[in-house]
DNA sequence: AACTATTTATAAGA
DNA sequence: TTCTTATAAATAGTT
């Protein structure tokens, strides 16, 4: 275009080839600029080397990212990066995989056995059989220590109960003797009713025990095991 | 650039402005294509119009794609950060959800029931109770159906024998009279033992129905229902 | 990187 | 849109 017409083909000369190439994409980025700004349009060049160098020209106002958001949602080709394919792959296999969990699932509640094979039936049953076997273990297993904590609960009242019978019995001999101890005894706090050896334990519902209670008097609470 | 110097800035004519616009862009794709042959490079023009309008190029033996890819990594640029986080948000569920049926189903399997409190264990032996009766009776139908199967082609060889039975006394006693007729009868393919009165049923294993085989003498192979 | 002869791009008009 | 064409801009070859 100057000194003489050019044949549009490679130039063979590496310094040639070089130094045209940074002439002409100053040339492209300052007819993209020029474009961008008479025009009023966004425009992103990138533009890699023959020495696999990249440079890049984007409109003011605009990032590459977002022309090629737009050019990307333009062309319908959202499947692009290889890394997106990659997890696009990952995820579908991972669906695939829960709707088989989910066909399990299905199958182990009793659903869908259509497409299941007399063989597969029978496996299918023995392995519940195995699977309720080992649940109801458990079950009894989780009844057992359930059973022990209440045991221990009512051990617990019933110890309450025999200090305090024991505590009151001592008070009532005192009294015979015309004696009147204000300390407490032992590791409870007790609380005497003076009058008629009658009490409350207040006890949750559950927690009934053994232990009859008595109506009237003062109130006598004491704190249960949880 | 011809007939009169235009100063850079937006052309305000809409129509002039979308002239230009063609124009110019045609110019720089013109460049691009002479850039990417000189200069042995890769070019990718994305251009969006004032009325929003995508145009672009791409250099021949190359892909936007591949472009925008080189790009991405050369500038650490996650062009794809919003559809690729959108995605990755997706596999977290998707693989969370998996990671929970896979507990479920190991649950209904009988194991890792130690954080399942009473009350799911009980639920779930519930579950499971209702399951296996549904795939047992399931397996019953299925047996049933077996069973009728198995009962027709009982019938089947029944029926056989019955005729090779008829033609066989049939025979017995044209030869009291001296006849032999070598016609078969009948839509099924008989052949029978010249001497003593016995021959055998070919049958599976576990199609053995309630046939006696008798020993000795010549074979006679039937087809059996399958 | 600068120069400049020449080619190329293009603004305005048709 | 396309053609024309005068002129601005780009640039190949040189320094």
């Amino acid at each position: 275009m100057a000194r003489g017409k050019i044949q549009i083909k490679r130039i063979e000369n590496t310094t040639n080839r070089q130094v045209t190439y940074s002439k002409r994409r100053n040339g492209l980025f300052k007819k993209a600029e020029e474009l961008t700004v008479l025009c009023d349009a966004k425009v992103s060049i990138i533009m890699i080397s023959s020495t696999q160098k990249i440079h890049e020209y984007i409109s003011p106002g605009i990032t590459t990212k977002q022309v090629v958001d737009l050019y990307q949602k333009a062309s319908n080709t959202d499947v692009w990066s290889k890394q997106y394919e990659r997890m696009e792959e990952t995820l579908r296999k991972v669906k695939e995989m829960n709707k088989r969990l989910r066909t399990e699932i299905r199958q182990r509640m009793g659903e869908c056995l259509n497409d299941l094979s007399f063989e597969e039936l029978r496996g299918l049953e023995q392995d519940m059989d195995n699977a309720v076997t080992a649940i109801r273990a458990r079950k009894y297993k989780a009844i057992g220590s359930r059973t022990d904590t209440l045991r221990k609960k009512v051990r617990n009242v019933e110890e309450i109960y025999r200090k305090l019978n024991q505590e009151l019995e001592a008070r009532e001999e005192d009294r015979h003797y015309g004696l009147v101890d204000n300390n407490n005894s032992g590791d409870y706090e007790s609380v005497i009713a003076l009058g008629p050896r009658v009490f409350a334990l207040h006890l949750n519902p559950n927690q009934s025990a053994n232990m009859q209670t008595c109506a009237g008097g003062s109130d006598l609470t004491y704190t249960l095991m949880n």
